[in-house]
DNA sequence: GCAAAAGTGTTAGCCCTACACCCATGT
DNA sequence: ACATGGGTGTAGGGCTAACACTTTTGC
């Protein structure tokens, strides 16, 4: 017990992080260092199968080696926050289009094992992303796909540090964003069917949201989403239309409030 | 020059934060060491003089000396970024209620002066608060009021920092949170009429977002303004009844978009 | 023909808007 | 009395929720 405060303390002193005044207490007041990491919440909907998805990487090193956690990275000299997101997402995954945003930065002592026990060490911080991409689009960028895998939201297991913590801000966001925000069209194929939209929806917000015939004249009436003409046929019944959206026609209804829902 | 960029690399090397390899170049890939700042956007609302309010102090040291700025700190050893917060708060302010979320984070590099020029030193990130108060309630804590003081949102000036751009994230916040949640009345007075909450509706969100018979009729209608039955005369005119915000009663509304506009 | 999936239509009730109007007070 | 600010009422247009109905396909 002994020995390893000491050995904290050594490791502190060497760093220069820990300074002690005469009395062999650590000063008040003084500054903490700090890491920085960003983690990525990366959504995705899987259309057909109607599974919110969420891509985890297993851990493997210490600290919660074999842990499941989101993609995160240290930030590096020079590098911005969003930097280094971008870098640690296209470490996992390639992707045609992304959108990304900060979600919120966790950063209270004791959130991350690699920090003192004594807490006087260096801490690590960390700035969460929310980014959403296309299932179609995305191609998982690992020899070992047992490293790097979508999960089902519906089934999370305990995650790595503070990581489903992480994940409760990152799946509200997902929904208060459904909500007034065209990002479901992040989400969705190029072409994609008022179905496909209307199964986002459900999948995300809940079975009971909404009536799809209100949804649909709802949101046809407003105008932003272009019939292509194209049909598509899945399986039996009949074929639906292919429609797209159209950033331009949704410009002037940006920041208004509930357009979707 | 010469001399500026040998004394910031003497200080890095003293503190173990920048490592050059035998060429003498920096290492790549090597990781950014950070202090974390809190900044605090506080939000008040004189309800009298339709004024948006925030709280500025005036900055005594370099960088950016004499500048105006959020009241921010350092976060110290042990210290949550969330008490850092409200640390820097009470030290310029005393209130007794007080609503304190986190607003977003800026921690690109370059955005701090005392940064070495060649962006390989220390990193100064910023963790920013979006703070409301009841501007009755408030005590500006300096001997020296021209030190800290409110200032209407309407006229800025060139903040310290890249301030002013947090000042933009803040506001925009503000305007998003008034629509659906009940944050109001952390700023209005314990009892006030219905028209100084449609005032301090159309200080924030300009003049024509709405009706004031509608406003009223509709925020009545949602159950959660209680009527105390005591009047308040303003001079000339009909008294206005004093309301009061029933939290329980505003529960089941918790979530429920577009309650308020 | 029939089941399945896509898409259209209808109706009643609610809410939002834009006003007009009435009420209580100070001078 | 009348100006001033507080408060109520109402007619209409538009939107929503719920559900019935039609169309197009595969088998």
């Amino acid at each position: 017990m002994s020995a390893k405060i000491r050995a904290v303390n050594i490791d502190a002193y060497r760093s220069n992080k820990l300074l002690m005044n005469p009395m062999g207490q650590p000063r008040q007041n003084h500054l903490a260092d700090f890491k920085v990491g960003v983690d990525n919440v990366i959504f995705s909907v899987d259309t057909h199968l109607h599974r919110l998805l969420v891509l985890l990487v297993k851990r493997e090193d210490q600290p919660y080696q074999n842990y499941w956690s989101f993609p995160g990275t240290l930030v590096r000299m020079g590098e911005t926050l969003e930097g280094a997101a971008h870098r640690i997402l296209s470490e996992k995954i390639a992707v045609k289009n992304l959108y990304l945003e900060q979600l919120y930065t966790f950063g209270n002592p004791g959130r991350d094992p690699r920090e003192a026990p004594d807490q006087y060490g260096v801490r690590y911080l960390s700035v969460s992303y929310f980014a959403l991409i296309r299932y179609e689009d995305a191609q998982l960028m690992s020899k070992n796909l047992s490293q790097v895998s979508w999960h089902n939201v519906a089934a999370i297991p305990t995650l790595a540090f503070d990581h489903n913590q992480i994940l409760d801000y990152g799946y509200q966001r997902l929904r208060n964003k459904l909500e007034y925000s065209p990002i479901a069209f992040e989400v969705l194929p190029e072409l994609f069917t008022l179905n496909d939209l209307f199964q986002l929806y459900t999948t995300v917000l809940g079975e009971d949201f909404a009536d799809y015939s209100n949804f649909r004249s709802r949101l046809l009436k407003l105008g932003f989403l272009k019939d292509t003409g194209q049909k598509i046929s899945k399986g039996v019944g009949r074929p639906a239309s292919l429609f797209r959206f159209d950033a331009r026609a949704f410009a002037p209804l940006r920041d208004k409030p509930l357009v979707f829902v």
